[in-house]
DNA sequence: CTCTAAAATTGGCTTGACCAATTCGTGCGT
DNA sequence: ACGCACGAATTGGTCAAGCCAATTTTAGAG
């Protein structure tokens, strides 16, 4: 059962396939413990340093756990990473109404916190948009720092991630150049405005206002990108 | 800058950890190409096999480019995977906050979508949960399970994956070896009790009450976890 | 039958070597 | 002076062998 060798892919990758395989076929049962890397990289006709390569992308994803001195296991059911997260499949609504709750959430814990300096930088973000409007450039990093701005007051790196995440999911590469004609400056002026009427209900401590304005925001992105779909 | 050696984590994950480090300190910028293995090897103080299996984890990370005759080079922007929590130095005090605050939004949004049908499949996923605890194993599945079917309610994919993905780093390999008396019976039957008040609350459509538990579910969680970090 | 210690087995890491792809430098021709 | 081709150098890819440390297994003594 020699690794079935092609010039496309590294080794540890063709490797970590064919254990992976030899898994998903039962040769190796889960919790089972494979056999001992000497020997399995006898068996796959591979050296001892480049099983462990592949050994290490298994470990990453999940597959398989290694234990020193004792042996290299079956990861049991559940341990396993679900596929990586792709945004095929999933459509700019769901993204948007999905950006739309958990931002008005991170905001009511957010808002709590501002300090007049962040109020400031908020301010500023806002005037940098508007300065790159008026040159008739695409204020992206603009908007997203003013997103992140406020996912960060809640001091909470995971939260600041997620919106990152999902920030930069609705701006991808692929998405922006199939959507370029959406980011005309009319529709940043739109957003321009929703923005000034978030830190407007941030200045006045109105939480529940900003988490609604904040909601309402990304509600109206979310439609001006459908908008843009060719049809 | 060599790497500093502790004894509770492989040498790749450490190199790798200190190569991001270098990356996100500037040291290496964006798109540059890196020293070649033998020199950063050296540098790093690790043998070149080391330093290949933490280029694996990068690569596989997307933080590194490698091609062979050429280099290694920096991923630009756009290129880079969100990081493991360990690497970005996110701890699970945020990790759970983030959770908490997320989770309980989904919920609001899900909670008036509820049929008899997905009620029950809830009840099944806790008996299943409970089945698993008196057998003495870990229900990590039905845990999974449970958050799911109830993100899934939205109908959004977006926040499904989104708590697919914060659950799974909870419970992320790495993070479960090095947690692994975390998971007592007791601290499952707690987890169990916290789920059927969720599922009360929904079965007696108290929205409020469901996204209060939940948080509070999630809060508990985190308490567990970190009372059983090694001190 | 139990316990302890030694041996064996296991993974972790290193040194050194050779192969293959890419890049760079040099020399020659136009 | 520029372009091209070829060889050298540099780069990553893979391998063999060895030693260290943790865990498991085995054997012997009580």
């Amino acid at each position: 059962m020699s690794v079935n060798r092609t010039p496309e892919r590294r080794l540890y990758q063709q490797v970590a396939d064919q254990i992976r395989r030899l898994i998903q076929s039962g040769h190796f049962t889960l919790g089972a413990r494979l056999p001992a890397e000497r020997e399995l990289a006898q068996q796959l006709g591979v050296s001892r340093p480049s099983l462990r390569e592949a050994l290490i992308a298994l470990e990453i994803d999940g597959t398989v756990e290694i234990r020193m001195g004792s042996g290299i296991y079956v990861a049991s059911n559940g341990e396993q990473k679900p596929s990586p997260p792709a945004a095929t499949g999933e459509s700019p609504v769901e993204l948007m109404d999905a950006r739309a709750t958990l931002e008005a959430a991170i905001l009511g814990l957010a808002a709590g916190r501002f300090t007049q300096e962040a109020l400031d930088e908020l301010r500023q973000s806002i005037e940098g948009m508007r300065a790159a409007i008026e040159e008739g450039r695409k204020p992206i990093e603009h908007d997203r720092q003013f997103h992140l701005l406020i996912a960060g007051q809640t001091g909470n790196g995971v939260m600041a991630r997620v919106v990152a995440e999902l920030f930069d999911e609705r701006h991808s590469p692929i998405s922006s150049q199939l959507r370029a004609h959406f980011d005309t400056t009319d529709n940043w002026r739109c957003a321009l405005a929703e923005h000034e009427a978030i830190l407007a209900a941030l200045e006045m401590r109105d939480t529940p206002a900003a988490q609604m304005r904040m909601h309402r925001h990304l509600e109206e992105s979310r439609r001006r990108w459908i908008e843009s779909e060719p049809r």
